[in-house]
DNA sequence: TATTGTTATACTCTATAACTATA
DNA sequence: TATAGTTATAGAGTATAACAATA
């Protein structure tokens, strides 16, 4: 994947990498801010995401099995951990003795924050190369194929709902 | 991270995740599709990436490690995965006793190929709600926040270098 | 019976530290 | 000494299958 588009002789303004090794190799470079930032505090990426996701909700082991696609198994462990490191805690739910909620500690909340702002800064920085009109353009396609992505997959876009 | 701006209320085609969120979950999106293609080829996403890399070229151990940015001895145990699982297989280097070189076996180059194509497909598949216009504006404007960002880290891109 | 969650197990992936062999 | 690579070890993350408790 990913191969440079060497057909034809290119200066760096026209250059362009295709719409599949664009979108591959941004993705990479995504991921690997999430995972300097994640690093600089001691945590994954998928234990980043956890809290993100916790900032403004409790959920359920399922539910949050659901969110990460992960098996509701693998949710145990990694919620084990955040809990063995101060960042969540499972409380009991009124009314249905089978199920559990985790919600954020402060120590969780405050991580969450700092690493979230810590990542938009880090995130502008990388698109600091683009001038306002095309930030503001790469914001909106953006949206438009992580929204159209959601359609076609039948999740629910108007209530709000927050992404990871 | 990726909370949607719900300061104001917008129609779907006005819909603007901004700038951090946009990409973040836009990764996510990329990166969930290289996963499934993965998983439908029985391979993790860094066995696609090791075999993605060794399309066109041979690398030593500790040239891996620093193209794929992990230590040298998970380079050890990944290609001996990958070895076992008959896509890889180590080679001898003339003139240096202690170097090996990593090429892929047919069945490895076979698995690259499909890979490569099937990520292809699905990914212009989820840029299809894009017009041809806007789709080839994301490639341009993701082509310039990768390589702007590859420029900052001194990387060479002149030389027809392949990403992953 | 269905749902919620955990446990047991096995594997992949990763890093650190210590090691061997060659240059 | 420096470089290339492996081994030993430990831990995180993941899935599957089997289980317990509650609805």
């Amino acid at each position: 994947m990913a191969t440079v588009n060497s057909k034809t002789r290119q200066t760096a303004s026209e250059e362009d990498l295709g719409i599949v090794d664009g979108l591959v190799q941004l993705s990479f470079l995504v991921q690997a801010v999430l995972g300097r930032v994640a690093a600089s505090y001691d945590v994954s990426i998928i234990q980043a995401r956890l809290i993100g996701i916790l900032r403004d909700r409790e959920l359920g082991m399922a539910q949050l099995a659901q969110v990460l696609n992960l098996d509701k198994s693998s949710i145990t462990g990694l919620v084990d951990r955040a809990e063995k490191r101060g960042l969540v805690r499972r409380t009991a739910v009124p009314g249905d003795g089978r199920a559990v909620h985790v919600v954020l500690t402060s120590k969780g909340a405050k991580l969450a924050k700092m690493f979230t702002a810590e990542v938009d800064e880090q995130l502008k920085d990388a698109v600091e190369g683009l001038s306002d009109s095309k930030r503001r353009r790469l914001s909106v396609l953006a949206t438009q194929v992580v929204l159209h992505d959601a359609a076609t997959r039948g999740l629910d876009l108007s209530t709000g709902r927050r992404g990871v």
